[in-house]
DNA sequence: GAATTGACGCGGC
DNA sequence: GGCCGCGCCAATT
């Protein structure tokens, strides 16, 4: 399978982020130099159901929700586990304090 | 090639 | 605080 470049640069920046910290989509988008490409993180983060070697779990919305739909490998449900698993709180509504844990690039 | 789609963001009400 | 609508832009259809 073929990552696209947008995909791999986003591979990229997702890994910088240190754990125990997220991002917002925004934030990776303009670390990737399109300010306002939020969308299409999303959007291409979505088609990576082969590729599982990366913080996916570490951005979210720039809310501090979890806005994921679910694939097979990706529901948010794990994504808080995960974020938890780091001691990132999140409330039973999927929600994280991210003024606190928000890192910068 | 044109239209639609999204794990988004932000300004307005 | 929440809901609504519009703009964004690569990948898909």
């Amino acid at each position: 399978m073929t990552l696209s470049p947008l995909q791999e640069r986003i591979l990229q920046v997702v890994r910088n982020v240190p754990r125990g910290y997220v991002v917002s989509y925004g934030q990776v988008a303009i670390a990737l130099g399109m300010p306002r490409a939020a969308r299409l993180i999303g959007q291409a983060m979505s088609k990576m159901e082969d590729v599982q070697d990366f913080p996916w779990w570490r951005v979210l919305n720039n809310q501090g929700v979890i806005s994921i739909k679910g694939n097979q490998f990706a529901t948010k449900t794990t994504q808080k586990q995960l974020l938890e698993a780091e001691d990132v709180e999140v409330d039973q509504d999927y929600r994280l304090d991210i003024a606190r844990y928000r890192y910068h690039f």
